[in-house]
DNA sequence: CACAAAATGTAACTTAGGTAACACAAAACA
DNA sequence: TGTTTTGTGTTACCTAAGTTACATTTTGTG
């Protein structure tokens, strides 16, 4: 598939065949692959990326060690948090690194405000953005305040599952220590508790989920 | 001060003549005081606030029974979650309770896609309130994810100090457990030792916080 | 004033989760 | 093939924070 068609198939549906036609010109198509950072934490922001395939993951880091996963990002979505500095010429928050590999249109900033104007189905798709990204960090929120670890655990097993189309997740315990700013003993505790509920089972380097096969 | 000028004086500098004009027009100004519930948890929401004068405190529940306090909404604000919820006609996943007495302008909620279209200010306002409340909501989550409860306690009394504009914290400790989503013990207990360390005074129903009197 | 309710202090105990240390097995690699 | 490196299991221990229970004090309120 050409770079005009993967766009058409991505957006169909979402915006008018107009802004589409304006999105397959103005974009760029980039590919990525797994662990790739494709935003860094303070850096400004000039082109804003539409995700056409792959998942990324949103960091948040600690001032001085700490980092934690914040939410995945899937196919046809944009980061709001992007969205936010480009329209407010602002430093990243976060970081996004590439869960898997995907392939990113960078659109260039300066047509986000002209769409805006112009397009109502991009200002619905910006809100929409804003209103997914809003509930995911709410939804961070609510993990951190109200669940336990054992909870927050395989919640992120599934979660990291769904986005990766597979019921096997291939991280280590260190990994996944790392995007729950936990430490590994405590990972490496809580897995084995996993496995002796029947959750889950454990081998080297990947975890395989039982039932609920996504 | 009669609603129009109320309403001229809070947004001047922030919006073009011309807006605050159709604002003033299209607003209800409606005054609050201490503890009201402006929007609850479930609930659509028909009228936009923008919050001229006062502050109200923005909180998330957990399903069976913790509570949280997400961040403070100052004069000049508006919520970004309220944002969402009228552009996308969503229910509330927050409630707003009212810190101190106040007044607020309510719009129709079809004025804003229409203002959104109109005038580049507003557009320019709305993005502004979508970035504060994102990163208002990351530094929740900071604080949760990386810092100890009293950090977090601290913190909190010095919000609140600024919000109600007085280092002088009317709440009981059973109350500031409810916003941290703690208990009472564990708070009398922070608070205790923060008072040993010269930090705050405390007294019957409130705390003094010692220096930085903002 | 007497009594109830609200706010705080404090002790004793439990638990989730962090830390340090070390054993061991699978993989990578020279 | 032998030797690192990486990933995991496991023990022992520590600390922040939650829980229960009860005492004390202040503040209404009939």
């Amino acid at each position: 598939m050409n770079q005009e068609e993967l766009i058409q198939d991505t957006f169909r549906g979402i915006f008018e065949a107009e802004l589409i036609n304006e999105i397959a010109a103005a974009a760029r198509l980039v590919p990525f692959k797994e662990g790739d950072v494709l935003i860094e934490i303070g850096r400004y922001i000039k082109t804003m990326p539409l995700l056409i395939t792959g998942a990324i993951k949103i960091m948040r880091e600690d001032f001085d060690e700490g980092e934690l996963l914040l939410y995945f990002i899937e196919k046809g979505d944009t980061c709001a948090m992007t969205l936010a500095c480009c329209a407010g010429d602002k430093k990243s928050e976060i970081r996004a690194i590439a869960e898997n590999s995907g392939l990113v249109a960078m659109v260039p900033v300066n047509r986000m405000e002209e769409w805006m104007g112009k397009y109502k189905s991009w200002r619905a798709f910006v809100f929409e953005s804003y209103n997914n990204r809003f509930n995911e960090l709410l939804s961070a929120i609510d993990h951190l305040a109200f669940m336990h670890m054992d909870q927050r655990l395989l919640n992120y097993l599934r979660e990291a599952a769904k986005v990766n189309g597979t019921h096997v997740i291939n991280k280590t315990h260190q990994e996944i220590a790392y995007e729950l700013n936990s430490s590994r003993v405590v990972i490496s505790r809580l897995l084995k508790a996993l496995e002796n509920e029947g959750k889950i089972k454990l081998n080297r380097s990947n975890i395989e989920l039982s039932g609920s096969p996504t």
